[in-house]
DNA sequence: GTGGCTATACCTCAGTTGGGGTATAGTTAT
DNA sequence: ATAACTATACCCCAACTGAGGTATAGCCAC
């Protein structure tokens, strides 16, 4: 964190899944402490959520870490340029969201007909044992499953998963 | 669970907390062995789910752990005779449910303010750390609550919860 | 003024969850 | 046909949860 202030670098390139502080935090740091090099993020997957919140904060690019080698070049220099480079997915769910703020306020959309079963079931207070079994799956594809609902919606835990479905009418 | 098809008793106590089957498994399992002993149900808390379970497993009689040495030498006796002894505030609750549906329906009476509030937090996506920081209290305790709350309502997790309590307008 | 309820706080332990990866088969869409 | 997406399944580890127990102080009611 001080690093950065002694030694300015033309870009800084965060991995949303760094131990002890993730990607935003240090993001909230830098512009705590007045910096504004450029950042480009590095994710895995990528959420509306995820997304609105680097947003928000000014980032200069976001990559998905299964980029081609030749993306993730023309992404640094493209952003240490002081341009702005982001993965062709994420621009698409930019266009969708302002091509009429319904379509992507329905965050539904993101989730498969699988993973509102799988939320059903957690909501009926199952675990995901329980649900493996009631569903005929294993339990680690019940388990990739919860993680993959909670990341692309930006949530943490299973209370704030069913709490959101409840109110938004998905279960 | 053999021993008692074998072995024929006059009483069997249910401690509710017994590890690997608790006291309602081993209920069920003697119900499909065709056994009729009656049975004495020792509890912690009594909430109303867990009895209307118990109840409607056909018990002979409820006593709260903190009962004393008398009450429940008399539950013991008077089980072991073919009758029902129910703690008193088993009694009321049972009376409260007949006097009129709605009061006992109305599962949210049985809950204080303050774990009312804990439910909105745990809905909220906090853990019990970041409850505890915001309500200003040690973590120990929201932990307590937490256990309390699932307790009285019978369920098992924050997930099952926050879906009865959205459900039901609490939060 | 004793009894019951609530809120508080601490202990322990096994089991589950969340978060990070990876990989493969099958479908769908371009 | 090739890329993208989905569902499936496995690994690891740290953290959190659920479940059991105990205890004390304050408050309210009878």
């Amino acid at each position: 964190p001080a690093l950065l202030a002694e030694h300015p670098v033309d870009i800084v390139l965060l991995d949303i899944s760094m131990p002890v502080l993730d990607g935003i935090g240090v993001l909230k740091l830098m512009q705590e402490k007045g910096l504004t090099t450029p950042v480009l993020m590095l994710t895995m997957h990528a959420g509306l959520r995820e997304l609105r919140n680097a947003l928000a904060l000014g980032i200069a690019g976001y990559v998905l870490k299964d980029a081609s080698r030749e993306e993730l070049v023309a992404a640094i220099t493209t952003v240490a340029k002081g341009g702005n480079y982001f993965h062709d997915k994420i621009q698409q769910q930019m266009l969708d969201y302002f091509r009429g703020k319904k379509a992507s306020d329905n965050i539904k959309d993101q989730l498969s007909e699988r993973e509102i079963e799988i939320i059903k079931e957690i909501a009926a207070g199952g675990s995901s044992k329980d649900i493996a079994q009631r569903l005929f799956l294993s339990e680690h594809t019940v388990r990739t499953h919860r993680r993959n609902i909670l990341h692309k919606l930006g949530l943490h835990n299973a209370a704030e998963l069913v709490h959101l479905a409840t109110e938004k009418g998905w279960i």
